[in-house]
RNA sequence: GGGCCUGUAGCUCAGUUGGUUAGAGCGCCACGCUUACACCGUGGAUGUCGGGGGUUCGAGUCCCUCCGGGCUCACCA
């Protein structure tokens, strides 16, 4: 039943009462009753980002995710049947690390599972993250807590999207280290690896010591970071220097080879010969290689194994040996690299073993200015470094053996077909389908996927032992896919037993877990329960829209168009909606480092969940919109258009009405043409995903119906009972109703609020206005515009006259086409005008307006 | 250095296929508690459309060039 019109309207408490009556009457659940009978074509599935569940929701996911539920809210009016699920992403480093900090613990693999175990501390943030500090503990209590955490950060989410009115179906939820999404990771990957399309291969890898982990080209971010050429002599067979420079003079004993450009006269002549390392003698070729820069430095630069990733190219491509010195916590390994054999030099090196690349580097400029190797001062610079982009060390090179999956990096074909894809997909802004194409054909790596971590979804591999107990690692056992998800650090390989665990002859099982968005990347099979419900999958699948930040199309949109290219050959949806990013008012990026975050909990609270929608709707996909905390002029905007539209509606709602009633007046005809051509365009706007013109243009026009139209024709509809009375009230009735349901998308709880007063059902399952509803046709006669001039040059009178508008008027003038007699009786009302006279002329104009001075 | 986006009123932004005096909201100034709304209403002022050149009868809109801002990739000895 409807309810009663309150007294005094308000946003206030709109945001619960309503989310419980929607989650109560199932509004915004999957119909998959309704699916199966209309088919695919019937259904809008939304593929969303999950948000990462470690870390804190900021303003810009409430931008993002505000415009990916206008879209499903538009679809769902237009009789779609919207899957629309919402994930979590926890698994992956930062659920780790915020474990760590908030439990002060780490995760040592080595030790056994406590299972009385109590952290040391609960919601620590402020504990300073130094390992020294943390209590070690086991694998699996580790991951215990992880999970425990993420539940409850989970729920914190959740209650955010609710509030904001996301009109998600709560019933599809998914986590991405659930026991489904791990299933399907794992199965993919399997499938992967049947193709040929996983590998494992051992080679150089970027590498952060702080984690202790590879790391994929993705998630690379430059640090400007101060450094410092050291000009350094290599010593010639006859006695004679070649001088380099070198950021990295720590690296000295890793050196392979000094390489110089091919076309350098300078080097030319020693092309071929070798030269010593300065301090251990170690004899290297001096090599020729177009990448070798004639202008840069000294012109001649030494090969380490690995200062970065030139040297890798280098390396690579000069197929010199691999002297590798740092390990895997970015310390000098106590044992030298080949070359480094008399005890002298064992001597030297020993001086470095065991330091910090800090520490070794400076130590190092000691020895060499001993021993007049080092050429005058260190100069000082800053340059660009590479960064994990979730750590605050620079990344080393290490050779691992890590698992690859194939992106297209390497194989022309698969590229093409990349790229081919992002074609297919309806990008929204479309110039954003060129970061997606410079991404592709910039790649120049496999994706590595493999991390030395312990909370994610485990590579389901493992290996048999020789008879010498060393693993055959190109002999991988996998699973069956009905046996999945499976650990193998803790299940035994199929066919063994668990005591075969680490003896010769038997197996090991492989500790590695994927990356995060080898498992996000398949957000479309997760949600769609591929593999494991055939029918919902064919009908969601692909996708119709995935909405997300442009920070995430080199990884998230990008991984999961690899993923469905290489499993199901076509592109995942057929629309890519990606939302802008928020900047502060001095036009700053908004992130955690730079601490200008804005928590969205906060506006919500204060404003109103309309309001912060309104902010977000009224900003296009694709660009940047500035946000100012302090004052939130779009937001403070959308709650007075909110407000309005109770208030507008109660007012409309109080006036006596006759059913079916026609609308006869020219002025009323007038109001329902421009609503009409109001639909027409908000309808074409929302089709294209343009969200901001279709409230925009809603929006402008609701002004003037409330303060010019309502104004106009409120005397008239306050009047008793006639035709002319009857046609206001109907005009203004359905004009409410379309209004109301242009702007639900935007102001879900205003217009659901006032929806209600008259409807049973909820409006957001109410179908889309159309032209057809609106019964006038034809184009707009101009009158309604030329009354609005009319009242502003009456109101402009009594203004000038510094008078209340309600002042009566004994008589006046209004001027203007002919066209203007057919709302005379309005214009005299609104202008409380007792004797008006309307001249013809092609301007409005408004003359002679006498007050009546005795009506005080 | 490459690619993409962007520069319109003090601020945030609209300006459709080139077409008269360039728009909105906020802010500002003035006025008004007008039987829905003071979480309000009414009126008003405000711009070499980043600079320069070109195409055109006509350019905020198209082309060239320069300058500024942002994102991104690359470079990293």
């Amino acid at each position: 039943m409807p309810s009663d019109i309150p007294e005094k309207p308000a946003l206030e408490g709109l945001e619960a009462h309503w989310g419980d009556i929607w989650e109560r009457e199932g509004t915004y659940a999957f119909d998959r009753a309704r699916a199966v009978e209309l088919g695919k074509d019937s259904v809008f599935a939304v593929d969303t980002p999950p948000p990462t569940a470690s870390g804190s929701l900021h303003i810009g996911h409430v931008f993002s995710y505000t415009h990916m539920d206008l879209a499903a809210r538009f679809q769902r009016a237009n009789g779609k049947v919207i899957f629309y699920p919402m994930g979590w992403d926890d698994n992956g480093l930062p659920t780790e690390r915020r474990v760590q900090n908030y439990y002060g613990v780490r995760c040592d693999p080595t030790l056994p599972y406590d299972a009385s175990f109590t952290p040391p501390q609960e919601g620590g943030e402020g504990t300073s993250g130094k390992a020294a500090d943390q209590v070690p503990i086991s694998r699996r209590n580790f991951v215990e807590l992880c999970e425990r955490l993420t539940v409850e950060d989970e729920k914190k989410f959740e209650e955010l999207w609710r509030t904001l009115g996301l009109s998600v179906d709560w019933a599809q939820t998914y986590r991405t280290i659930s026991d489904e999404s791990q299933r399907t990771a794992q199965r993919a990957f399997l499938r992967n690896l049947a193709r040929g399309e996983a590998y494992q291969a051992d080679a150089p890898t970027l590498w952060d010591i702080t984690f202790r982990t590879a790391v994929a080209q993705a998630e690379l971010e430059d640090k400007e970071m101060p450094g410092a050429y050291h000009r350094v002599s290599f010593h010639k067979p006859d006695g004679g220097t070649i001088d380099i420079e070198t950021t990295r003079p720590e690296l000295i004993p890793a050196c392979v080879a000094l390489v110089a450009n091919p076309e350098d006269e300078r080097y030319k002549p020693y092309f071929g010969t070798t030269v010593r390392t300065p301090l251990f003698g170690v004899e290297v070729p001096v090599l020729a290689h177009p990448l070798a820069q004639i202008d840069k430095g000294s012109g001649i630069a030494m090969i380490c194994t690995f200062g970065d990733v030139t040297d890798v190219v280098w390396w690579r491509e000069l197929s010199l040996p691999t002297r590798p010195m740092l390990g895997f916590d970015g310390r000098v390994m106590s044992e030298p690299p080949a070359g480094i054999d008399s005890d002298e030099q064992r001597a030297l090196y020993a001086e470095l073993a065991g330091k910090t690349v800090f520490s070794a580097k400076a130590r190092m400029v000691e020895l060499l200015t001993e021993s007049g190797d080092l050429i005058g001062e260190p100069r000082p610079i800053t340059h660009p470094v590479k960064f994990f982009e979730k750590g605050d060390k620079p990344l080393e090179i290490v050779t691992t053996r890590q698992w690859y999956i194939s992106n297209g990096a390497k194989d022309e074909d698969l590229r093409s077909r990349l790229l081919q894809r992002g074609e297919q997909v309806d990008f929204h802004p479309d110039f954003m389908r060129v970061r997606y194409e410079n991404w592709v054909s910039g790649l120049n790596g496999d994706w590595l996927i493999s991390r030395q971590r312990f909370f994610g979804v485990p590579i389901p591999v493992w290996y048999p032992l020789d008879g010498d107990g060393n693993p055959v690692f190109d002999k991988p056992i996998v699973p069956a896919e009905d046996q999945l998800p499976v650990d193998p650090s803790s299940q035994p390989a199929p066919g063994y037993t668990d005591d075969q665990r680490g003896v010769p002859g038997g197996f090991v099982g492989e500790v590695d877990v994927m990356d995060t968005w080898a498992t996000s990347s398949l957000t479309p099979q997760i949600a769609g329960k591929w593999g494991e419900d055939d029918e919902l999958w064919n009908l969601v699948f692909p996708y119709s829209l995935r909405s997300q930040g442009q920070d995430i199309i080199r990884t998230w949109l990008f991984s999961t168009v690899l993923r469905a290219e290489l499993e199901h050959g076509v592109a995942p949806w057929a629309h890519a909606g990606i939302s802008g990013f928020i900047v502060d008012p001095d036009r700053k990026k908004m992130s955690k480092s730079k601490g200008n975050v804005v928590t969205p909990q906060g506006m919500l609270d204060e404003h109103g969940s309309d309001a912060v929608r309104y902010w977000a709707a009224s900003s296009r996909l694709g660009t940047d919109a500035a946000f100012d905390p302090e004052n939130p002029k779009q937001i403070k905007i959308g709650r007075r258009l909110a407000i309005k539209v109770l208030n507008a509606a109660k007012f409309v709602y109080s006036f006596a009405h006759t059913d079916g009633a026609p609308v006869t007046e020219p002025l009323d005809v007038d109001m329902l043409r421009r609503l009409a051509e109001v639909v027409r365009v908000a309808t074409d706007s929302y089709e294209q995903f343009d969200h901001a013109r279709a409230l925009e243009t809603t929006e402008q026009f609701f002004w003037t119906f409330t303060d010019d139209y309502l104004e106009l024709v409120k005397e008239r509809a306050y009047r008793d009972a006639s035709p002319e009375q009857a046609s206001a009230v109907a005009a203004l009735r359905l004009a409410i109703d379309v209004f109301l349901r242009l702007l639900a998308p935007v102001l879900p709880f205003a217009t659901e609020e006032v929806w209600r007063w008259t409807h049973d059902g909820s409006i957001h399952v109410a179908p889309w206005p159309t032209v057809n509803e609106i019964p006038v046709s034809g184009a707009s006669s101009g009158l309604l515009d030329l009354c609005g001039t009319a009242l502003i040059g009456i109101r402009g009178a009594k203004t000038e006259a510094k008078a209340s508008q309600k002042t009566p008027v004994t008589s006046g003038t209004v001027t203007g086409p002919a066209l203007l007699a057919e709302a005379k009786d309005d214009l005299a009302a609104v202008g409380r005008i007792a004797e008006l006279t309307l001249v013809e002329s092609d301007e409005v104009a408004v003359r002679d307006i006498v007050l009546d001075e005795t009506a005080e």
